[in-house]
DNA sequence: GTGAAAGCGCTAACAA
DNA sequence: TTGTTAGCGCTTTCAC
């Protein structure tokens, strides 16, 4: 790596000098600053990023925890982060927290130490089960701002951005009610998780206010409680099973929400081979996006969380927050509603 | 953020005192230790992370470009990377190229000013369309190594990580003509990547060597040559009923293999659809994982990149590198064996 | 128009 | 055992 003292050397000038030359300064002569640019393009010099870390007291850099990579909503949201971040020219250092508490605090510390300007943040789901989030407050308490998406708590006070989970599967209840489905059915393999219970409390509800009772018969649990990963029951060979008999034992059922965004399109292909006619003897929605709309024959109607959008969003809010000088700032939670989008299972 | 100089001004000692303390060093008495650092506790301090690097000119920090995050290939490719870093301290940046080759010059270029101790890559689209490493090269005469892995160029000399795409394929038609199958068709959405170049000409070979000819009927391709990401043909609604009519122009085919990781899914949704028996009637082989494998009934039988060995490996392989001095270290290309597995499909 | 010097937070050789 | 000093690469104030 080429520093500004070997161009300094090698053109005879001064430190200052070179630095005031590359920056543009009008305290250089054109000739001075023509003759240190034409050097340090030669040498390929770059400014060196750690430097000016230092010394700026600021990284450019956003730290970002989430719960599991391999999970395509993850995915998106860090896709989303990305492109909000490189937007206003800032990177990105990534932990995957594997859904375990110590490795987020862990990360949390590393994060701590004078790397990142901000921290976005999705909450492990061994963080939720003990409700221990004391790790979060050290760092909330300290000068580096955080928000936090999809996997949150109310017991920390800072940005958030989230889904309208409850409403998502209420309105979609509501929506089949309207098509005519009398007996619907409920999916889910993330009953553990605050977005999960959010989603079954809208099930829950609806069948309340729409059937007049809520019948737990119709509810189908795939979470693994020993497993600590959303992902792991898709895993399981009996996931097929399962499902299939969750279908056969309610034999009028006409419709099936899926609460992840796997099981949906499983439902789909075991509907297929028991030969139920799909949507005209049972409709099928679950979360997801275009590309798992595709996956399944016909193609699954989903719920479109709308990923990246949380990514951009929850990024941005982090970037204003950090370049806010203002103490008397007031946390927002910004909700990003989901759609139902095409596929021809519904 | 509290640092050294604050500690050493609350207990009236000075700053080298207060750094050799928190470091244990036995030239400080046991008991200034201990204040020390109950005091640093206390106040929760954490050693400056940028100013360390500055220091050692050495970040402990990795940079990553991959083409497209929300290719569960790559997604998985990062985990493994992850998990390698991890275990040696170091953190991880990451880029997403979107299979761009501007983006990937851009972010070549910050990394090479001094952020990261080394770099992983794997090539755009337009990169290898483009034939253009001029930007590779730059950083490789810099000090910073550099470890390619899935996409790369043998027009770079430095340590790769691949699979085998080319045996994967022929062994696989092997495979299949051992199990009585005859007229073997080949599905893919990546013909103009060179990991798909492989994977198409595996089928060629093998095709000739097994069946006496190629039969180019027999091959569907499924790339959108305009579009620049390697998803992009998944988004596009015709791809059920190009493989629809692939399937009915090939009417006594009995095996198809999928060279990327979603059409062996849809094939074998389509091939239900059509009443077709699988894997009686018809085989299907697809490039995957567990869990893509699950997503099809029957389950999709697949075979596997083992991406997070991949990346694990690529990691390994940077980490040494950036740890060896010697001059005379000589490059390795590692190739991961794939693994036929499971399902039911085959 | 150019240069010297201080300082960002830390470590380490050397001095006391 | 503790402190002083220099320096990592850079910017910036102040002097010349």
């Amino acid at each position: 790596m080429i520093t500004l003292k070997q161009l300094a050397n090698k053109l005879n000038v001064s430190v200052s000098t070179v630095s005031k030359a590359l920056n543009n300064s009008d305290e250089i002569s054109e000739e001075t600053i023509n003759k240190i640019q034409n050097l340090a393009k030669e040498l390929n010099y770059k400014r060196n990023k750690i430097a000016l870390s230092l010394k700026n007291n600021k990284t450019f850099t956003l730290g970002v925890i989430i719960p599991d990579i391999l999970n395509r909503f993850y995915a998106k949201v860090l896709h989303g982060i990305q492109k909000a971040a490189e937007e206003t020219g800032y990177d990105i250092i990534i932990y995957s927290s594997k859904e375990s508490l110590v490795k987020e605090i862990d990360y949390l510390n590393i994060l701590a130490s004078g790397t990142v300007d901000g921290v976005l943040l999705a909450l492990s789901e061994e963080t939720i089960n003990k409700n221990d989030f004391a790790h979060i407050k050290n760092i909330t308490l300290k000068d580096i701002p955080i928000v936090m998406f999809d996997r949150i708590t109310d017991k920390i006070s800072c940005d958030k951005v989230i889904i309208d989970d409850f409403d998502a599967i209420y309105n979609e209840v509501k929506s089949l009610v309207k098509l005519g489905r009398s007996k619907i059915g409920f999916i889910s393999s993330i009953s553990n998780l605050n977005v999960g219970k959010l989603r079954s409390n809208g099930f829950r509800k609806a069948s309340v206010d729409f059937f007049g009772k809520f019948d737990s018969n119709l509810v189908l649990n795939l979470t693994n409680q020993t497993n600590n990963s959303s992902m792991k029951p898709f895993y399981n060979a009996d996931i097929h099973k399962n499902i299939e008999q969750f279908i056969l034992n309610n034999n009028d059922l006409d419709a099936i929400i899926a609460a992840d965004n796997l099981s949906g399109v499983i439902s789909i292909n075991i509907a297929s081979k028991l030969n139920i006619k799909i949507p005209k003897d049972l409709s099928i929605v679950g979360f997801g996006d275009k590309l798992i709309s595709m996956l399944s024959y016909p193609k699954l109607t989903i719920i479109n969380q709308h990923a990246v959008q949380i990514g951009q969003r929850a990024a941005e809010l982090l970037i204003s927050r950090i370049n806010s000088k203002s103490t008397d700032y007031t946390f927002v939670t910004e909700i990003i509603p989901t759609t139902t989008e095409s596929g021809s299972s519904k």
